[in-house]
DNA sequence: GCAATTACATACCAACTGGTATGCATGTGT
DNA sequence: ACACATGCATACCAGTTGGTATGTAATTGC
């Protein structure tokens, strides 16, 4: 499952090559093919156990259980470019890339991925929505949209970073939704002065 | 040209098929190879005579020339889901499939690609900058680093919404980012009442 | 201890892929 | 009018792809 999300992730779902995967983890083909019937398959299954979990675990749980969600909405994208490994920046989002190339090909790996996506947005839509009952967010702001924003800018400054092969363009983007989110709190004397950019 | 860009643009590069191509046009292998060296040549044209001809026209260029260019590129933002054939949301934006696609996998791709998003970026850059020696963009505002987020964010609303597949759903995510840009400006009385998100 | 299922391994295949070698017809310069 | 280059068409090729058919060893159920 490693090497096969490994491979997806650096050639694409339709470029990776199944010999690749078995001669990297050593296996035949016969073994492979004994548990997925099909490739297809098996990147539905990357999706879902290894994809879907590392956001899980990385942004989704953490928003979900803390007490002060926009503090640590605004923290987790502050600080996202330290806790993925280096070579995230030059590979993309595999969730992402996976949704730009097979999202227009195949209904079952729009709808996977779309899932993943929707649980995303729904879990930063309830951070606002929680933050917006502390105070934290402003009460007009439509929290709904903001959330889809801000999953949709996020995933556009890693796919833009990735092309420009740069970790600093990445870390000046991503300050910048930091400072999208900022803007839906409260005009209020903050601890650090507000920002306009 | 226009075929190849059609294919490329549903099926990715690699994915896309020379003798699709072929058939689409009527020509034949020999017509085609007389033309193009390779593949990788016919698709490094299609990026610049093509994709980048259709961002001069639709973006950079209204934008450079306008003498407002804050209002121009609110409106551009607001009205870019309009002005695009319908099945862009379904494809999603050509330069964006290309990046996270041949970024990782080939230089000159990635070096072609990074520079007409280079001149995205800037384009939007001297807008700012110049709304800013208008007073329409407060002075503090790093000018440089809401361009790079602006074409961040606009490419992953297209993302996003092509994966969604929903025209709604990215009308609504440029909204937001139509807010952004808004945010950007002094908080003086508006004509229409400043919104939050 | 025998039957049957599971877990693999090997060999093979049809379908395509991009790319090329060759052939030929039409200009074109001199 | 003759040499030569250009523009294209046909046929072909080696490499690779995902997938399968077949065979065999290990495990399990009874």
């Amino acid at each position: 499952m490693q090497s096969a999300f490994c491979e997806i992730h650096r050639q694409g779902f339709q470029a990776a090559s199944i010999a690749n995967i078995l001669q990297d983890t050593g296996l035949t083909k016969g073994a492979l093919y004994h548990h997925f019937p099909t490739k297809k398959v098996l990147g539905l299954a990357v999706i879902e156990e290894i994809i879907k979990e590392r956001l899980e675990g990385l942004i989704f749980k953490p928003l979900r259980e803390s007490e002060r969600p926009i503090e640590m909405l605004l923290e987790i994208i502050a600080t996202i470019d330290k806790k993925v490994p280096s070579d995230f920046v030059m590979l993309g989002c595999p969730l992402n890339n996976l949704m730009q190339e097979m999202s227009p090909l195949d209904e079952l790996f729009q709808e996977r991925l779309a899932g993943v996506l929707g649980v995303w947005q729904k879990t930063v839509e309830g951070a606002l929505k929680r933050g917006q009952k502390q105070g934290e967010i402003r009460a007009e702001v439509d929290y709904k949209a903001a959330a889809l924003f801000v999953v949709s800018a996020w995933e556009g400054c890693i796919g833009v970073a990735k092309n420009m092969r740069s970790p600093k363009a990445f870390g000046t983007c991503m300050k910048q939704l930091h400072g999208y989110v900022q803007g839906l709190m409260p005009a209020k004397v903050e601890k650090g002065r507000r920002k306009g950019a």
